[in-house]
Formats: C-alpha cells, structure tokens, sequence
DNA sequence: ACCACGCATGAGCAATTGCTCAACGGCCGG
DNA sequence: CCGGCCGTTGAGCAATTGCTCATGCGTGGT
C-alpha cells in the first residue's frame, strides 16, 4: 500500500516556472540545503523561494511517497481520521473470516495501548468481544503501574470473560497493573434501583475513578441478535430489537445512539449502571475498537456522536463506514426528524420491571463529529 | 526526468518498527502535523519522533521524488555539483546537432544570469562561441543598470563577434546596462610589451574593474584547431597544437590548464593580456560556459583547477566530463608527473616574437576541485 | 486620466525544527 | 559482581521555517 501527497495542476506552469520549482525542490528536499541558501543561489528572496517551494508541493511538482508495507491502509486511516475528526485510526488489513478479523483488531488495538500506556496511567474500560480480546494481546514489554476501571456494570449471564470486570482483570494481569472491578450489574431493575446503587460509596468510587481516566477503552455493541448486550445477557433479544425499532444502531458502555450519533433515551437507559456519556466525553483518549462484521451502522453511529477520539476497526467495516457516511445523511443540524429507520417512539411494553414512560427524543446535544 | 532521495535498507526493520515509521511519517509528511503534535499522538517525546522520522527517511520509508519535466537532467546537475564542488551546474538536454546544443546552453545561461543579475552588478566578461550566442538570448524582462567588462584581449583577426568586447556590448544592450571594453590585444609579442600595456590606465582600470566583478561569464576553450582561439586569430594553430603537447586540455580567459587542472606556464602566458585566475578565483560567482562536442577533456580540466562555480554545459559534454572523472586520474596531489598526454616540455620554438624559455612546470597552487 | 482592488513582496516575529550535551541504563568483559 | 563502554534519552538552545502584516506595484474599471 502506498500513498502520495496530492497532486496538482502539473500543466498550468510555463516551462520556465517548472523548471524554476524542479530545481528549487531539487536542492532543497533531495540535497537538504536550507531554504536560505537555496534563496541564495538562485537570486531570490528567502520568503519567495519558500513560496516557490510551497507552490511546488501543491502543483505536485514535490511528491512525497510513503513506501508503507502492503499491510497498512494508511489511505484508509487518514480518510477516517478527517471524516469524522478522530485524533486516530487504526485499520487492521481484512482477515479470511470474523474471528481473525477481530483478532488483528485486538492486536493493533492492543499494540497501541502499549504505546500510549505510562506508569500511573487510568484506564476506563468497557466489555464486548473485541475488548476481551485486546487483554488477550496485550503483553508491554515491562511492567506497568496502570489502573484498569470498570467502566460499567457486569452481566449475570455467561460470556464471562466479555465483562467489563474479567477484561480489565485480564489486562491489568497483562502488563502487571492493577484491576478495579465495578461491583453491579449493568442493567438494574429500575431507576430506583439505580440511583441508590450509585450512591453507594464502593460503586461511586469506581465510576468517579473510571471518569478521572486518562484513556478508555469500549467496544462498538451493535443492535443484532448476537450483539454484546444479547449474549451477556444484559438485555433480552426482544429489548434489542425494540432499541432498533427505535432508531438505535449501536451504542458505547451502553449508551445507544441513532444513526446520526444522537444519543437516544430509551427506557432502558434509566437502568443503565455505567460511566455517563459526558464523564466519557472528557476522557482525554476514547479508545472504541469494533470488528464485527455487521457493525458499520453502530460504527458510524458512534463516530458521529463524537465520542471516540480513537479508533481500531477492521478493514471491511472501515470501508463500509466511510462508504456509508459519503452518502449524505437525513437531516442532522436542521432538526429535522430523520427519515427512514427513525420511527417515533411505538408501543413497546419496557421490560418485565422498567415501567417509565416511553421519553420523547427531543433536546438534545448536537452531534457533529468533533467536539474539543 | 525524475529523482529520487537515497532509498536505504528497508528491509532491516521489524514489522512493528516499519509500521509506527511509516505511520510517523504518513502524519508528518502528508498530513503536515508537527512533530510534537505526532509525537503526542503516539505516545513519544519530540526528539524520539524526530530521529524515528530521520530514520524513516534514511531507511526509504519516506520517499521524495521530483516530478521534473523531461528536459531537466537534476540528476547529471547533482551528479556535476557534487563531483566538483560546484555551487550550481546547469545542463542542457541533448539537441539534434552542435548548434543546437549550443543554442541551447546559451539559452541555459541567459536565463541564469537573468536570474542572478541585479541593478548595479558587474559582470566580467570573456570570449568565444558559447559566450556570444549567451549574448544573443539575454534579454531581461526589465532593464538592468549591469556593467559588462572586458576580462580578455580582443583579437585582431575575424570572427568579430565572440570577442570578450563585442559579448560585453551585446550582453549590455541585450539589458540595458553598461559595456566596459579592454582596449588590448588577447596576446602581444612579448612580456615588455604585455607590461607597458598592463600599465595603461585604460587596460589597468579595466582590468581592476574586472576583478571586482560579482560575477564572470567565461567560456571554456579547447586545444583543438577550431577552438576560438585559433578561430579568432589570438593565436595560430601551431602554437595551439604545441599548448596540446605541453599537456594542455583547454583554457578559461586564456589560462590554459591540464588534465588534473593543474595551471599551465607556458610561454603564451607571459604575452596574455587578461585577467589573472587569481583574480578571477576572488570573484564570486564564476560562471562557464561550454558546449563544443569536443569539449570534455578542456571541461574536465577547468572544473579540476576549481575556477569555476557555475557550469552551463550540454547534455553530452556532461555524462563525458564525469564519466571521466569517475576513472582514477593520474598523479595530482601525490605531485608524480602525469603519465599519458603529460608529456615533458619538448623542443617547440615559442611563436615568431615570444623567446622566453620554455617554463619547467614546477611550483604552482594545489588544484582540487574545492576552493573557498 | 484617475482610482480602487488585488496580488506580490519583503520585514519582523512566533513556532517549529535540528543539534549538542550531559545523564542514564543496559551490556559485556574482567 | 563490578566497572567501563556504547547506545539511548530528553533538556536546552540555536537555526530554520512559516506566518502575519504593512507596503507597493500592476491591472482593470470607471
């Protein structure tokens, strides 16, 4: 894989002009002399030869080639880096099926942690697959004193080891660090229920620690059958599918959003035992790695809401999103009511327990893809 | 045409230290962040990024490639800068025919000094083809209040207009300026008559002017029979031919050099009347001409005596002049005397006046390429 | 012919870059 | 096991670069 700085109009330059840039560009990116002594030697001023050298580049005349391994998609990573103003993009080149897929997402997303990891380093974790897979990587090649937080509550059902808890074990395990386990579950009967479990010091103190982190790392949960949510049992397939009746298309630590990023007040979220989205926001680095193969609406959704500063995706769903996010989206900023999947708010009886009322999803942040 | 920097061992890299190179220097190089904005992104000081970036660019991972137009050799020039420490080598692509190229030098030239020259610079001037036809391409967008001297004799005989005199009138006219003409014959009959005349006031003012100069346009003449000297009438063909036996390979304002560049005393030398190369040397920007197809051994010569700073040459003379220099050359600094072409002084009665004995060639300046 | 607009120009300054240097740590030999 | 050596690291500084601005020149429109 390759990639080059953008070409210009090669043509729209007389020859002499050509000549001059070559030349220029010659000395003073091949030869490496300084602009000043390029200036010099062909009798111009050292603010005009820089803009001949400036202009040199943008006409194409300069090009700078990255002779990057056949396993980077750099291209594809810049692209996704500018479309949704993310600080970083990680495609991992596709695999011969899902399981290696997510494996080499792990991987790449494992191999950045490592990088980005200090002693004394906090790090907000979330659940899902991918994420369990990332502790199963990642192996710093010292010690670190990193605290992993739970940033969300445990499932009683089985899939064990994608619990917010067993992933931070594993990766605290993993470069010697330290695990703080968040003591509920993630979906709770009611928001009674909820708010005493949060005035409970032992829960607080893990949220209010896993709101100081410097990094977080969470899974993309998407709104299919096999989704996180589904197979921890976290929530009932029936309630899944009324979330994307509902407009849903994938969520972070629990927080669902619609195909805009916007995110939605589902009942459910009254129930929700989880780092809030605005303590999430303030994370300095939001690691989101997602692989699954029916992920890109819940990726695209997620981007767009803004709050991932970093993400690890394979390659098939890189491509889907960003083929996705070119066709222009319903209505956003205008305030208009999206068409197409975002029906409004249909007789859905909640839950066994949750008994609040369908909310309205007016008021809302604006989504937009950046936010500092 | 095209160049390319210095592609290194690119395979002498681990997978994960190409990927964070090329990775590195996607973003420094194509996505123009700083170094310390890359360097915060992947987790390492500015210093480390630098010298990982320093390294991408010597192991190849970063490659910056000219899109010069197909008339431009910058590599030939490098090639010609480098081997003789020149400040500027200009080459003019190959033409059908000598004329052609020689249009085509001159054309080269022209617009150098177009370039180069400001109100109130002086330039000294010497003889033959090449300078002459430089005369006829030089126009200047605007006038230039530039002063053209004299820095050689003229000749008595035909060919009129390759005289240094007439290249000064018509280089002055070709901008506006000021022509300075050296009121002396090339060579006079004797070294008495050669003083009496360097006393003048006229050729001595000249000739101080000359040496003054910011910038000198010469041509660099051959020891052939058709070579300006003789075609002008300054001297005969014989006396050339003898030049050639001494060891002689070609002349710049009437110096004739040898192969290793080294100056050649010879009789001629005591009746020229031109500006001496020590003179010469001070000025700063020496500029030579050649385009002659039988030139390369003359131009060989000339670069390797360092008078020169810039060279304006054809395409053919290029690739000959430093394919010759990349075989060894004959004893230079170790001071044996050149085998081949080097032969002693021989018996050679001087010209019909000048009756100074033939010079021994010991005891001059070390020649080299380098100079300042 | 005059004026207005706009682009090019070079001065000056702030940001970025490259380099030097002392300190650190790991590695090998004693 | 200890000491010296080499490679690596980041701090600090000097050089280089990029940018902003006031000025001037040319161009085109009254």
């Amino acid at each position: 894989m390759s990639n080059c700085s953008t070409a210009g109009p090669l043509d729209s330059l007389r020859q002499d002009d050509y000549e001059l840039l070559a030349r220029l560009a010659q000395r003073y990116y091949i030869d490496e002399q300084t602009q000043d002594q390029v200036a010099r030697e062909f009798g111009l001023s050292r603010q005009k030869a820089q803009r001949l050298l400036k202009r040199a580049r943008q006409a194409g005349v300069v090009a700078i080639h990255i002779e990057a391994p056949s396993w980077l998609r750099l291209d594809l990573e810049s692209e996704l880096r500018e479309t949704f103003g993310l600080e970083e993009a990680v495609v991992a080149v596709a695999q011969a099926n899902a399981d290696a897929d997510r494996e080499a997402v792990a991987q790449r997303a494992a191999r950045y942690l490592e990088r980005q990891l200090r002693d004394g380093s906090v790090v907000a974790v979330g659940h899902g697959r991918t994420a369990s897979a990332v502790a199963r990587f990642f192996r710093p090649v010292d010690r670190l004193a990193v605290t992993f937080v739970s940033a969300m509550g445990g499932s009683p059902g089985a899939d064990a080891p994608t619990n917010p808890n067993e992933v931070c074990r594993a990766l605290a395990q993993g470069c010697g660090g330290r695990a703080e386990s968040l003591y509920a579950p993630a979906y709770v009967e009611d928001a009674g229920v909820r708010s005493q479990l949060l005035a409970q010091a032992a829960v607080r103190s893990t949220l209010d620690m896993a709101a100081g982190a410097d990094l977080a790392l969470v899974g993309i949960g998407g709104v299919d059958d096999d989704c996180t949510m589904v197979r921890s049992g976290c929530l009932s397939r029936e309630e899944v599918t009324w979330l994307g009746t509902q407009g849903a298309v994938g969520d972070v630590l629990g927080h669902y959003v619609d195909l805009d990023g916007r995110p939605l007040a589902s009942p459910h979220h009254q129930r929700l035992v989880a780092l809030p989205v605005e303590h999430l926001r303030r994370v300095k680095k939001v690691v989101a790695v997602a692989s699954e193969p029916e992920k890109p609406a819940a990726v695209l959704g997620i981007l767009r809401s803004g709050v991932v500063d970093v993400l690890v995706v394979d390659e098939t769903n890189a491509r889907a999103v960003l083929q996705a996010a070119a066709r222009p989206r319903a209505g956003t900023a205008t305030g208009r009511a999206p068409a197409g999947p975002m029906v409004p708010a249909t007789r859905y009886q909640p839950s066994p327990a949750a008994k609040a009322a369908t909310l309205s999803r007016a008021g809302r942040d604006a989504p937009g893809p950046h936010r500092r």
